[in-house]
DNA sequence: CCGCTGATAATCT
DNA sequence: GATTATCAGCGGA
């Protein structure tokens, strides 16, 4: 990636993120949606400041911070922004290398639904708390920049506070979002 | 298409 | 002891 990319402010690394390719020993595909949390924020993790769990958020940009919810998915962050504690999860996928790897992981075949959400990506392409910590510029992972895209916005998903704030981004129009967007807010790349 | 519900356990108070 | 950045399966329209 682009010196300075992961630490510019938080939100625009989320929007920036997106159109990017994320692979994980070559499986994986173009990144479709994201949503940005900081330290200020009472939806982070970070918020009531370090912990065992959030580690990973204070520590260096361009490192995955990657935790287990409700005791069953895993969720993968990407750790950056201009101040420390702050992340971006990644929500969805749009599949683009090693397909037939994310059926046999993920025990179905309809490509929409592969990485459609946090929890789905990580399981189609093996991501667990074993690489929480991890830089991306390394393997198992590739991280590699896309062409600008037009983008959509509006409020994140499955949280309880801070839930007007519109810090989540997506590819307008895009199949293999985890869930469509409120229309209409289409900004150019 | 939409909304509801159970599963399941680490984390934090 | 409550909460949780989720998902699959189900039933109904």
């Amino acid at each position: 990636m682009p010196p300075g990319f992961y630490t510019q402010p938080v939100l625009d690394l989320a929007r920036a993120l997106i159109g990017c390719t994320l692979t994980i020993e070559g499986v994986g595909g173009m990144i479709v949606e994201t949503e940005a949390y900081h330290a200020g924020d009472p939806a982070s993790h970070s918020h009531a400041g370090p912990t065992s769990r959030n580690r990973a958020m204070w520590g260096p940009a361009g490192y995955a911070y990657i935790y287990r919810i409700y005791g069953i998915h895993w969720c993968l962050n990407v750790v950056g922004g201009d101040e420390p504690g702050a992340a971006v999860l990644i929500r969805a996928l749009q599949p683009t290398h090693g397909l037939d790897r994310m059926r046999a992981r993920r025990g179905i075949t309809d490509e929409r639904a592969l990485c459609s959400g946090p929890g789905k990506l990580c399981q189609a392409l093996g991501i667990t708390g074993a690489l929480d910590g991890h830089t991306l510029a390394a393997a198992p992972f590739a991280l590699t920049p896309g062409e600008p895209l037009p983008t959509v916005t509006g409020p994140r998903i499955g949280i309880s506070k801070a839930a007007d704030e519109p810090w989540r981004f997506g590819v307008a129009g895009s199949r293999f979002l985890s869930r469509p967007f409120p229309p209409p807010n289409v900004q150019p790349a």
